[in-house]
Parts: C-alpha cells; sequence; structure tokens
DNA sequence: CTTAAATGTGTAAACGGTTACATATTAATT
DNA sequence: AATTAATATGTAACCGTTTACACATTTAAG
C-alpha cells in the first residue's frame, strides 16, 4: 500500500505539505503542488479513507436501512438515495432489517461503529428509541415522524383518492384489503380510503393482511374471494397484493375491469407490465429516496432547514384494471 | 464518544487489558475480565471499527457492486449475499455501476479506501483490468471469468433447455430475442437456443434488444409482432422482456399459451403473479448470491477452494405461457 | 527449593491520515 | 529601512484501536 509518506519521501517534502495539497488547504506553492500531483500519479496513491475518517472523526459514509430490498418498492427508493449521495461523494453502507429490532439494532451500530455521517432509515418498528441516542443525524424515509427528519409520501390522502376513484367508476361492494398493523404507511392508506367510503352509501368490508410477501399474497386473494365472492372493488395495501388480486380474478374467469376493477398502491415497475395493466396510487419512490438524501446532506452539512417532514404527492395512475370514467360528466 | 480509554480508567486497568477482554485474546485474569466487561456495560462501549481497520488494514466491510438493483433480477442477488455476510459478521458497501467502466472504477477506488477485505462484482464490463491490481479478493456474480473466483447459473444449458422445451410443445416459428451485446449472461443464453435451434427444422428469427430495462422492453414486444406477426413461440432474453413480450400478445388479442408461447429467463419473483404466469427458465438467484458470499469468504480466510468457478444448475418453470406436454409420449 | 513455564498486566509504538504550532522566507505597507 | 502581513513548509501530536515487548507473579516440574 502506498501512502503519505511515500509520497511526500519521492516528492521531496512532508506529509503536511502532501496533504495540504490533496485537500487544496493552506497555502502551498504551486511548484511543489506540481511536483507533489507528479508523485501522486506516479506511485498511483490514493488516500486511506480510513486514517482520514479516524482523525476527522466522519467518514463519507451513510447508513441506509430498508426493510427489505426484494420487495420490489424498495429497490427504487434505493436508488433515489444513492444516486444523489454519489453527487455529494457519499457512498452506502447498506442493510436489510426485515422490520426486525434486532437486526435494525445491529445495523445501527454497525452503522456508527463505522463513522457514517448520517443515517436513513425506511423501517418501520416500534422501537424507534434504538434512534434516541445516536449522535449522527437520521432521516425516515417511507414513514411519518413528527420528531424526526423525515420524508414519506401522502398515504391517507392515497387511500382518499383510490376510494374515490373506485367509486366514481362504479363499484358498489368495494373490499378494502388493509395491510400489517405495525406498517405505518399501510395503515393510513386503509384510514384514506376507510374515511372515504365511510361517507359514502357503498357496501364495504375489510379483509386484514399481515405481510407484503409474494408468497402471502396469493393466499390473500384466494381468501378475498373466498370469504367475498361478489365484490366488485378491491382497494388492494400495495401493488403486490394488487397483482395477486388479478391474477387469481382473471383464473376464477372475472373479466377486469368490468365485473371487478382493482386499484393498487406504490406503482412498482412492473404494474404498467401486467395485462390488464395495473390501476394504482403512484407513490414517487425514486424521488422519495432523493428527497430524503438531499435533506440528510443539508442536515450534514448544517444548512437551515424549512421543513423537516416532506410530505410527496401521490397520484392516481389510471390504467386497466379500472373503467374509464365518463368524462361529460 | 466513549474510548477504550473511558473504560481502562473506569475498570483500573491498561488499554491493552481492555482490548484483550473484548478479543479474546491473550491472557487475562477472570475478575478483570469481569471488572471490565462491567465497565463496558455501563458505558456502554462499543469499539470503534474505523480504528481498528486502521491498524488491522483490513475491515469488516465487502464491495458489492451491482448493475443496477432496480433490475428485479439483483435485489434476490444481493439479498443473498447480504444474508450469508451476516452470518460471517460482514457488512456491505452497496454501490449500482449501470454497467458504466468509470462508475464501476470509482466504486472500486472508493472500496479499497475503505479497506474493504473482499468485493463481489455483478459487472459485465469489459474493462477487467480494472480489477488487475487490487489486492483484496474479488468474486464475480452471474458473470463467467476463467482467471477469477465467480460463480454463475448455466445460462448456455438455459437457453438449450428453453428452445427444446417450446419445440416439444409446439412452435414451428420461433423469435429468439438475443439480449445486449455487452452482457454476456445473455449471450450465452442466446447460443444456447441457437445450437439448439440451428439443429433442429424449426423456423427461427433472431432479433437484437439492447437492454433490458422496463422501459425499452415494451419498445420491443412492439417490434417483435410488427415485424414477425406469425410467431408462435417467443424465447425471451429475460423474464422483464418476456412480460412485455405477454403484454402486447395479450393486447394484440392472442390467446396465450394456444397462439404463442413464452419462455422468459430469471424466474423474477412477479413471474408466478403474472397473468397467464410466465414460463421460464430459473436461475437461482439467492442462492447465487449467497455461494458468492461463502465463496468470498473462504478466500478471505484463505481457506482452500476446491473449485474456483461455481455454475449453479437452471431449471425450466413450466407455468401458462407454455402449453402443456404429451406425457405419454 | 530452584528453575522453567504459564499466566497476567502495562507501556509504547504502530496504523495513515490531518492539523496546530513553529519557523522561515517573501511581499506589502508605512 | 523597519515593520507587518502573506506565503510556504516542516515537526509532532492526535484520532482509537491492536499488539510487540517487557516485566511481574503464579504455577508446575525436577
Amino acid at each position: 500500500m502506498v501512502t503519505i509518506r511515500d509520497v511526500a519521501k519521492k516528492s521531496g517534502v512532508s506529509v503536511a505539505t502532501v496533504s495540504r495539497v490533496l485537500n487544496a488547504n493552506g497555502y502551498v506553492h504551486e511548484d511543489t503542488r506540481k511536483k507533489v500531483m507528479a508523485a501522486v500519479d506516479e506511485l498511483k496513491y490514493s488516500p486511506n479513507e480510513v486514517a482520514r475518517s479516524l482523525y476527522k472523526k466522519k467518514s463519507k459514509l451513510v447508513g441506509l436501512l430498508l426493510p427489505d430490498i426484494t420487495n420490489p418498492f424498495f429497490p427504487q427508493l434505493a436508488r433515489g438515495v444513492e444516486d444523489e449521495m454519489q453527487k455529494g461523494g457519499y457512498r452506502i453502507l447498506f442493510g436489510n432489517s426485515d422490520e426486525n429490532a434486532e437486526k435494525e439494532l445491529d445495523y445501527l451500530n454497525t452503522f456508527t461503529q463505522n463513522n457514517v455521517v448520517g443515517i436513513i432509515s425506511a423501517t418501520n418498528n416500534k422501537a424507534k428509541n434504538n434512534y434516541k441516542n445516536l449522535s449522527i443525524p437520521v432521516v425516515f424515509l417511507d414513514r411519518t415522524s413528527s420528531d424526526y427528519p423525515s420524508v414519506y409520501a401522502d398515504g391517507k390522502e392515497g387511500g382518499r383518492i383510490a376510494a374515490e376513484e373506485i367509486v366514481k367508476r362504479g363499484s358498489k361492494r368495494i373490499t378494502i384489503l388493509k395491510g400489517p398493523a405495525h406498517i405505518q404507511p399501510a395503515q393510513d392508506r386503509f384510514q384514506g380510503a376507510l374515511e372515504v367510503l365511510s361517507q359514502s352509501n357503498i357496501d364495504f368490508h375489510v379483509m386484514s393482511t399481515t405481510s407484503f410477501a409474494f408468497e402471502d399474497a396469493e393466499k390473500w386473494a384466494k381468501e378475498l374471494f373466498a370469504t367475498y365472492p361478489d365484490t366488485d372493488g378491491v382497494l388492494a395495501s400495495n401493488d403486490i397484493v394488487a397483482t395477486a388480486v388479478l391474477h387469481e380474478a382473471l383464473r376464477l374467469g372475472k373479466s377486469i375491469p368490468d365485473e371487478l376493477q382493482i386499484i393498487g398502491f406504490d406503482d412498482i415497475p412492473q404494474s404498467s407490465l401486467l395485462f390488464p395493466s395495473l390501476s394504482t396510487i403512484r407513490q414517487p419512490a425514486y424521488e422519495m429516496g432523493k428527497e430524503a438524501a438531499q435533506l440528510l446532506v443539508k442536515i450534514i452539512n448544517q444548512e437551515k432547514i424549512q421543513q423537516q417532514q416532506v410530505q410527496l404527492p401521490v397520484t392516481f395512475i389510471d390504467r386497466n384494471t379500472t373503467r374509464k370514467v365518463d368524462t361529460n360528466g
């Protein structure tokens, strides 16, 4: 390994001078700067971030904690975070928590032990006080929080829109699939939908589900049609569940969207490739990731923050699992 | 921040002793061990990995470089890597390369600057010599390599199987969608399929595509049916493209699998949730990630390796975009 | 009982950077 | 010409660990 001392020797100056040219810090004569840069090039020197981090007590690393990268909603988030962090020269220490408090704590420890300069967490764990005594900034992603910086989409509004749209398009016996109880965003969606349907005079059922996993999704779908065979509108807790519902409905020979309308949530990339393509409430996942990253670097740089909580808007994506609404009405 | 010195002071011993109890190194009296552990607990001391890494010249970090986490094949890989690494106490420094040599090099630098102890790379870049003068072990994932440790699925065999199965099921005018030229695994699949079809007396076309992106997939699909409207069997370069083909075929009112059979490649999670569900060649992505991680930690630990190249088998997943084969034949 | 080996602990030097401080030279100011 | 400010560079301490080495004490062996 070539160190700053090797560069210093080769260019005939002290390590301090080398450090100064590398960091463009303090005074250094143009001639010596050139000598040093030449030595750097020749030796292919590249500073050891670990040593730098040790002295400075801060690295160029940020921790990113997601529930599960395997859930198709999260890669977009992650990508948004990464692309933005990349710009600021930050790199990502990555972990999946599985919404498991122990794993989460474990990762939080790793992050601090590695001098990360900030953390972005998209977990929905109750164990908030894992974060209480962290000395580094945290921003929560896809999760509302009044006491921490956070960026999230307007889930409640999303739920409302979904309910309004499905009603407007004529569903009369709606089933709301309520997502896992401990996932706040899922509850927000549910509340929004509930609010609208409660105030309407449309029949509806609520069916609880306990996970967002692929493997479970088909089970809920079967259960749904077994329990409520005459439902003509499903508000799914997310696009995965919606996809499973769509799949099962087609298997049962239901005509979509004529007999049954389905609205998902998230707008994961593959939703547009289904047939019929899935109508859904879009969360701007990539932008959310970016936004979170921007917020975090602002906090790291001690910039003034206008808004600790960033709420991003949600939009209805009108595809083919919903009927066309009468536009002249 | 509480350091080893604070613990030493509190427990009335030297830092060397504290270090010894923490690392279970050298001799230390049981009584002092207890004293030290008590101080550790009381102060909630947790060692600074950065300092440790600096002295030892190796961290507990491994670099993971993927083309794009947003491509649904990769989260599974990543998860396999992470789960396995987690077991060994390693954490993941993560990056997306976008198959861009500059980004790739940039990440490789970051990795080494941060003293990672190994790298797993799933890129398909020509710029192999980015890896030449790395002093840390690298294993390539989803990519064949004779001169580096690598784990990959048997793409060529996968291509053969796909071709055989679609022929066996009666397609007579087959289109092979050839994936991007610079993606070796895509070429392997293509070669396998080509091999089988060349030796048969079935008509077939080859159509080249240049990316695996969602946005492009629909374009290829439309182009496919515009160019070869009478094709009755498609061998897609991966499940995304297959999904787009399926979508477009259904849109055109083709009956699947009766008029048109489709076989994908990868078996990404959502393939089973399509309707009709997608027949495909399964790559064991999660296992590949795990295998790569296992191989890397073996190399890190200087264990004897029997096989530098591990090739995982590929299987035909017979779902509903292919016809049922006559079993009594 | 003497000696050697095993056990237990501390001091200080690394690891590879950054920077406070000291010092020297040159340029600007009066 | 004398003084001050700006420029340029080096020395050494520091960041928080680990470990080589030294030394002391206990235990085992002869």
